[in-house]
DNA sequence: AGCGTTACCGTGAACGTTCACGGCCGAGCG
DNA sequence: CGCTCGGCCGTGAACGTTCACGGTAACGCT
C-alpha cells in the first residue's frame, strides 16, 4: 500500500477513507482522498473480495446476444441478478471457435455458470470442478449435484395453438420445418402429433436453416404447397418472418387466407405487419428460477430444494393468427 | 488452505495439482484432485488475482438489454473483449431507479467502465476516482482524462439518404420525429436543414414517443398529412415500423407510393415486409473502438493516444426506400 | 566413494485489503 | 489531581493464491 506511506497515515486509515468509514478525522480524511487521487490509485477489488466474502459472480452463457432471444433473456437474468447482489459475466460463444480454451481463459472468473452450456458434461466437470451449473432449454436432467435445469415444454402451447387454429377452420396445415422431412425435429414431431390426435394431417416443408432468408426461401421454392395450405406453423418467428414474407409477395393474405404461427416469442414479431403471433416462454420465470437456483446450488446449504423445473410455452395471439 | 493437509500436502503442490503444473507426480496429482472434488474445493479467484495481475474486467452499461440495439452493442463488446483476454461484466440500467447506488453495489468489480453512462459526471468521479470511462454516443468530450468516447455522426448518413431519395423523385419528404413539434430533436433539424439545401421543404409529425405504438398511431391521427408525403424519415427504426404498419392499414404502398427510412440498423428491419432501409452506424468498429481505448486508459503508458473519435451513420438500402 | 543430475516437494514472502484490538491525547467531571 | 470517556489513529493478523528458492532422495556416472 503504497498511498499509505504517500498520505504519511496508516493502511487502515486510508481503508477508512476509502470506505465513508467513521473513526477518522474529515480533514485527514480529505487528504487521503486528494493524494490517492493524484497517484491514480484505486482499491483492488481482489484484496477486498478476498477478505469480504460478499459478492458472487454469475456467468451467463449465451449463443448469440444479436439474437434478441438472449437479449430478452439476458435483461431477464441481469435484473434478477441485480436484485440480489450478483454480478452477470457475459459469455457469448457465437464468435468463439473453441469452447474449451473459451472457458479455461474466462471460467475461473465466475462462480456458477447459467444458460446455454454446450460443452459435455465431463469436460466441463473437469474444467470447473464443482462450479454449480444451471443449463436452460435442455432436453433432459443430466449432470452432478451441483447441476440444474430449467426444461422447455412446448406441448401447452402447441395444444393451445392447434386449439386455437382449428376453432378458426384450420384443416390444411403446413408445418415449415427446419431440419430435413426425413429427420424431422422435435417441434415438428409435436405438431404433427397434435393435429394428427385432432383428425387433421400436416403436410411439411424443411427450410434448411432457421433464420429468415431460409424461411422465405424455402417457401418460395414450394409455393404450391403453401397455396394449398390454410395456416403454417414455423419452427421458430425467423422462419415465419421469411414466411411471412413470401406470402406477402405473392399476394396471399395474412391471416385471412392463410394463418401463421412462430415459436419463440421474439419482440421483434410485434413490429411485422400483420403482428407475429407465436409460443413464447416467460423469460422473467426462467430467469428467475435460473438465478435462484445458481444461488441455492452455491450456498449448498444442505437443503437439496428443487434443482430442475420446468416452463410451459403459452400462445401469444397477436394478429397473425 | 485446509485441503493442502487433507491431502498431505503442501499448498504449493496443490497449485500445482489444480493448474496442471510441472513438478508434481502423477499420483500425487492424482490423489489431490480427488480430495479437492470430495472436500467440494475450488480456488478463489481473489486470491489468484491478487497475485497474478492479468484479467481485466469492463462494465458495459446499457440501457435495456431487451432492445436488440443493445444486444448487438453487447455481442460486439464481449467479442472484442475476449480477444484482448478481457471479461465483460453486464449492467442494465433499464430496471433500475436508483443507478447511484446500483453502480455503488456492481462498480468495485469492474477495471473499466463502457456504454452508456447517464449519470453525472462529478458524482461518477466521487463514486469511482480514476476509473477509466468510455462512453457512447455522447454528444460532446466532456470528463477527466481518464474519459473516453465515441461521438455518432448523423450527418454523413442523412446526406445519403436525402440524395437518395431525391435522386428516387422524392419531394415532399415527411418526418416523424418523437419530440414535439415546438421543440424537434436534433436528428429531425439535421433532416429539415439537410432537405431546405436542396430547396425541398419538410413537413413534421410528432409523435410523443419512441416505440413502436406511437409511430403507429401518430401516422393514423395525422393520415392526411401522411398520404400527402411520398416519404417518411423516422426518428428511428421503430417509429418506421409503427408507420410501416399504418401505410400498410391504409393500403399505402411502400416503396411504390411512399418510401419509408428509420434510423438505427436493427436487424429486425430485414423481418418486416418490406424490409426496412435504415441509417446505421458500424457496431463492430464502435466496439472495437470503446475495448481498446478502455484498455489504453487502462495502461496508462504516457502515450496519450486518441481518447476520442466519431463514426458516422451510412445509409442501409433494403427494400423500403 | 564421490559427484552431478533429475524428479519431486516444501517454505518464506508477497499480493492488497479488512477486522479486531489496543494506544494516545485532550476534554470533561468528581 | 485523578479518572473516565470519546475521538482518532496505528498494529498484528488473516484472507487464498502464486513466485522464487531451497531442500531431499534416488539414480547414474566416473
Amino acid at each position: 500500500m503504497d498511498i499509505a506511506s504517500a498520505a504519511g497515515v496508516s493502511r487502515q486509515t486510508v481503508s477508512r477513507a476509502m470506505n465513508d468509514m467513521p473513526d477518522i478525522n474529515a480533514e485527514t480524511r480529505q487528504r487521503v482522498l486528494d493524494v490517492a487521487r493524484e497517484l491514480g490509485y484505486r482499491p483492488s477489488r481482489f484484496g477486498r473480495g478476498l477478505v469480504t466474502t460478499g459478492q458472487q459472480t454469475i456467468g451467463l452463457l449465451v449463443d448469440n446476444l444479436t439474437n434478441p432471444y438472449y437479449g430478452e433473456l439476458a435483461a431477464a437474468v441481469v435484473a434478477d441478478a441485480a436484485g440480489v447482489n450478483m454480478s452477470v459475466l457475459l459469455l457469448d460463444t457465437s464468435r468463439v471457435e473453441d469452447e474449451h480454451a473459451f472457458l479455461t481463459a474466462l471460467a475461473p472468473q465466475v462462480d456458477a455458470l447459467v444458460g446455454y452450456v454446450k460443452i459435455d458434461r465431463r469436460e466441463l466437470d473437469l474444467l470447473l470442478p464443482g462450479v454449480p451449473v444451471v443449463r436452460i432449454d435442455v432436453p433432459s436432467r443430466a449432470g452432478g449435484p451441483h447441476w440444474g435445469g430449467v426444461r422447455f415444454d412446448l406441448e401447452p402451447g402447441v395444444r393451445e395453438a392447434v386449439d386455437h387454429l382449428h376453432a378458426h377452420g384450420v384443416r390444411r396445415p403446413l408445418m415449415l420445418d427446419s431440419d430435413p422431412l426425413e429427420n424431422p425435429s422435435d417441434r415438428a414431431r409435436m405438431m404433427i402429433d397434435t393435429w394428427a390426435a385432432r383428425g387433421v394431417e400436416m403436410s411439411v416443408v424443411s427450410a434448411g436453416g432457421q433464420d429468415a432468408r431460409s424461411g422465405e426461401e424455402a417457401t418460395a421454392g414450394r409455393l404450391e404447397a403453401v397455396r394449398g395450405a390454410d395456416a403454417i406453423m414455423a419452427f421458430n418467428d425467423y422462419l415465419a418472418f421469411g414466411a411471412m414474407k413470401t406470402l406477402r409477395k405473392n399476394g396471399i393474405r395474412v391471416p385471412e387466407d392463410t394463418r401463421v404461427i412462430g415459436i419463440d416469442g421474439l419482440a421483434a414479431g410485434t413490429y411485422t405487419s400483420p403482428e407475429l403471433t407465436t409460443l413464447g416462454v416467460d423469460m422473467r420465470a426462467v430467469a428467475r428460477f435460473a438465478v435462484s437456483t445458481a444461488r441455492h446450488l452455491l450456498d449448498q446449504d444442505g437443503s437439496p430444494g428443487r434443482r430442475w423445473t420446468k416452463v410451459g410455452y403459452r400462445l401469444i395471439v397477436r394478429e397473425s393468427a
